[in-house]
DNA sequence: TAAAAACGTTGATCTGCATCAATAAATCAA
DNA sequence: TTGATTTATTGATGCAGATCAACGTTTTTA
């Protein structure tokens, strides 16, 4: 059933009670994308927090000169919001669109922020993606700063083969901020 | 006295009780450093969280060929740690040093957590510190993502101009991931 | 307060990666 | 299935910013 990944993903992570997470998930809408959708519209506030049961979002940028930068991917089993936005309530400045066709569960960031006052375990839970989202984002910092485009390619297979594995080189080569051809060249000489 | 910036930078954030929030000041320790003492060890976890009453702290990890990147300034009235090692326990990647006679307060990260459990405010306001850290992170990633030396420069002047007024140009061009020599050529185009 | 060290600026040269272009291969759309 | 679009590779060229060097100025240290 569709809420399936998303109470194993909750109760994997925190301690919740079967009411309490009813509670929780009574508030997640199932919402289908296709793929190239974009759903959020730059300018606006985020609104509402997905969570991937089937498929893949990326969210990324635009620079001045057009050309996207691709800040993160959600694949299955992850959430996925402009958490800059949702958090400050500032208009987003980052798309988020699907990269194939997407099963997603989303909540409201009305109902999400007033779940945190209500349910214990839901406060934990969002200390916990906080977290992690902080974690990921500084080390692709420090891979940004410290390294050049190679050794962050060699980051990549290690640390996450899978990105590799299932997207298009052109994708990946725009996860890495380089462009493909430069991903192409470098490929050929590992 | 010594307590009286942490108090306020407390209660500005959270509302807590008196009672609560001796509490919490109890576990905060004063601690002197001299101009370029480091005060973590590489390879160790993060066991303390610093509040900065007076001076500086800089943040920095090292790249392969031994160069430094600085990560963060953390001037009076912030908090510091190397976040990363304090939440996950993985040892530091990170030193943190004084850029001049600094007076800080610390807390242990088990009394840190521990007070996470007891009080509720103390929840709260580390929420609130985690979405801050996450939201600067996020907009330094996308400055280092999308825009080049010069439109760092020019933001950094925007948003922090304390930095540039307060810092030398060897600092700034280094926060900025530029040589020195780089910033002193763009600031004579602008 | 003198010697040493660090900092700031400017010039010359080097390099990693971008951009543009051409072509072949893969994918998509009707 | 065929034509159209997108992707991957390879070559040629350009440029932002690194590195090295020299020199004057400021700061630190003893």
């Amino acid at each position: 059933m569709m809420y399936t990944q998303l109470s194993k993903y909750i109760t994997d992570r925190v301690a919740i009670g079967d009411d309490q997470l009813n509670v929780v998930l009574s508030h997640f809408k199932p919402l289908m994308l296709k793929k190239n959708e974009v759903i959020n519209i730059i300018g606006h506030p985020a609104r509402r927090m997905y969570f991937v049961n089937k498929g893949c979002l990326r969210v990324y940028f635009l620079k001045v000169d057009g050309n996207e930068v691709t800040r993160r991917f959600a694949f299955e089993n992850t959430f996925s919001t402009s958490l800059v936005s949702f958090i400050s309530g500032e208009p987003l400045t980052e798309f988020t669109k699907a990269i194939e066709a997407t099963e997603l569960l989303y909540i409201s960031r009305d109902d999400f922020y007033r779940l945190l006052d209500v349910i214990p375990a839901w406060e934990k839970f969002y200390r916990n993606y906080l977290e992690f989202a902080y974690v990921t984002n500084t080390k692709r910092l420090q891979s940004f700063a410290t390294q050049d485009a190679t050794e962050r390619y060699k980051l990549l297979l290690k640390e996450n083969p899978h990105y590799v594995l299932r997207l298009s080189n052109k994708l990946v080569a725009n996860y890495l901020n380089i462009s493909q051809e430069a991903l192409s060249r470098l490929k050929s000489k590992i």
